[in-house]
DNA sequence: ATCTCACCTAAGAC
DNA sequence: AGTCTTAGGTGAG
C-alpha cells in the first residue's frame, strides 16, 4: 500500500462557541464522520480523508492522500497561493472552512435568538457551536433518505455500507479501506436495489435505486447544484423581513426534491438546510413536533394542528422562521440536538467548582502562592443520587512571591 | 385535506 | 423467549 502522504497537523483558530465538534458531527446532519480515537474525527471527503481534534482555542485538522495522482484531484475550490502553506495544505484548509461553514457568527446568532425567545436561552447552553455543515447536496439527500423510521447510529452504518460497496477506494488506515461517497452515477446501475437489501436497507433500497435514476439520467446536469443558495452569508438580520414560507429559491428546491422517491417534505428540508445552504430550512419530524407541542403550544388549541399533516408541517415550520428569522434551521438545530437521547446525560449533570488558595511558604522564605481548580461533573439521577464523577483538577495559576519584610 | 397502514431492521422495554 | 415499541418518514389508498 505504497506511499500514502499525510500531512502535519495545522490548525485554525476556532472557540468552541463558534464550533463544537463533539457536538454538530454527532447530531444528526452527517452520517460519516468516525471519531477512531479519542477526540479525533476521520472522515473521507473530495478524495482525501481528514481527521479533525478540537481544543478549547483551535481546531486542528490533518490530511491523508491516497498513494498516487492526488494532483489529478480537483481542487473544490481555487484559492490564492500562499507562501506558507504547501499547496495541498491549502486546499484542505480551503475545503475545511467551505465544508464547516465557518463565516456565519454563531455567537451572534445565539445571543439573537436567545433574545428573542426564552426557551431558546434555557436550553442552548449546554450546547453551544452547533453549526450547520455545507455537505454535498446528493451525499445529504442519500444520507437522509436512509434516515425515515430510523435511528442515527444505524443510519451510519447504512451510509458506510454504501460507500464500501460503491464508492470509489481513497485509502487504506491501519489496513481498513477508506472509501469516498457514491456519485449518483455510481448508484444508478442495474442491481443496486437487490444488493442494497442484502446490505439491510429495506425499503429505502427502492428509494435510493430510484433517485439516483432520476438524479443521474432524467435531470440534467448540475441540476441538484442549481438548487443551491447562492448568496454570501451577510449577518444583518434585519434584511427584508423573510416571507412566511421563505425564499423563493428554497421553496423551489424543496418542491423539487419533493419529485424524488423517498424524499417527503421532511427530507426535502434535511437537504435544503444541511446540503444547499438554505437557512430557513425547518425540518419537522416527530421531535421536532414535540417540541413545537411541548416549549411553543402548538396543537393546545382548538382542535387544529392535532397531528402532524403537510399543513401542521407548513404551519410549524413557519411559525419558528417568524421567531428565528432567516436562520431559523440553524436555531432548531440547537434545540434538536438539546433533545437527542445520545446528549441527554449533558442535561443531569451538574458542575461544581471548588478553588482553593494555598500557599506553601519555602525555606527562602518565599511564598508559593497558587490556586487550585477542582472541577467534579457529576452524574445526577434525581436531585441527589450520584451515578457518576469525573474529576478535574488543575493548577491555575502559580506565582511565587518574596516573603514580606515585617516592618518592626 | 386528513387519516391509516405498511414498510426494513435492531435494540431495549415489558 | 416472544411481543411490542421506537428510532429524524414516505407513499398509497
Amino acid at each position: 500500500m505504497a506511499s500514502m502522504r499525510v500531512s502535519e497537523w495545522r490548525k485554525l483558530p476556532v472557540s468552541l462557541a463558534e464550533l463544537c465538534i463533539e457536538t454538530t458531527l454527532r447530531c444528526g446532519q452527517s452520517f460519516r464522520w468516525k471519531k477512531l480515537r479519542d477526540n479525533e474525527w476521520t472522515c473521507a471527503l473530495h478524495g482525501r480523508i481528514l481527521s479533525l481534534k478540537q481544543d478549547s482555542t483551535h481546531l486542528h485538522y490533518k490530511t491523508t492522500w491516497p498513494p498516487v495522482l492526488s494532483h489529478t484531484m480537483t481542487p473544490p475550490l481555487s484559492g490564492h497561493a500562499s507562501p506558507d502553506l504547501p499547496i495541498e495544505d491549502e486546499q484542505t484548509e480551503n475545503l475545511l472552512k467551505h465544508y464547516l461553514n465557518l463565516s456565519p457568527d454563531l455567537t451572534a446568532l445565539y445571543e439573537q435568538w436567545s433574545s428573542v425567545d426564552s426557551n431558546f436561552k434555557k436550553r442552548a447552553p449546554k450546547f453551544a457551536g452547533v453549526r450547520i455543515l455545507k455537505q454535498d447536496a446528493w451525499e445529504a439527500l442519500v444520507g437522509f433518505i436512509c434516515s425515515s423510521n430510523n435511528n442515527i447510529v444505524r443510519i451510519s452504518q447504512m451510509v458506510n455500507n454504501l460507500c464500501l460497496h460503491y464508492g470509489p477506494l481513497i485509502a487504506h488506515i491501519d489496513d481498513q479501506p477508506i472509501h469516498d461517497f457514491p456519485s449518483p452515477e455510481d448508484l444508478a446501475v442495474p442491481g443496486v436495489e437487490a444488493r442494497l437489501r442484502e446490505l439491510g436497507f429495506g425499503y429505502r433500497a427502492g428509494y435510493i435505486a430510484k433517485t439516483a435514476i432520476m438524479v443521474a439520467k432524467e435531470r440534467p446536469v448540475g441540476w441538484l447544484e442549481s438548487l443551491r443558495n447562492t448568496e454570501s452569508y451577510n449577518g444583518s438580520s434585519d434584511q427584508k423581513s423573510l416571507p412566511d414560507g421563505g425564499r423563493e429559491g428554497y421553496r423551489k428546491a424543496h418542491d423539487e426534491l419533493l419529485q424524488l422517491q423517498g424524499v417527503g417534505p421532511k427530507v426535502a428540508d434535511c437537504v435544503c438546510l444541511m446540503g444547499l445552504g438554505w437557512g430557513e430550512a425547518v425540518p419537522v419530524d416527530t421531535h421536532v413536533w414535540q417540541i413545537a407541542q411541548r416549549d411553543y403550544k402548538f396543537g393546545n388549541g382548538k382542535g387544529k394542528h392535532k397531528s402532524l399533516t403537510k399543513a401542521t408541517y407548513d404551519a410549524v415550520g413557519d411559525h419558528f422562521r417568524q421567531l428565528w428569522g432567516k436562520e431559523a434551521g440553524w436555531a432548531h438545530s440547537v434545540l434538536f440536538a438539546a433533545d437527542l437521547k445520545i446528549f441527554s446525560e449533558r442535561l443531569n449533570t451538574k458542575i461544581e467548582v471548588d478553588v482553593d488558595e494555598v500557599r506553601i511558604k519555602k525555606e527562602d522564605g518565599s511564598i508559593l502562592e497558587s490556586k487550585v481548580v477542582v472541577k467534579r461533573e457529576l452524574v445526577m439521577e434525581g436531585q441527589d443520587e450520584v451515578l457518576d464523577e469525573k474529576k478535574d483538577i488543575k493548577v491555575e495559576t502559580s506565582r511565587s512571591k518574596r516573603a514580606k519584610r515585617r516592618k518592626l
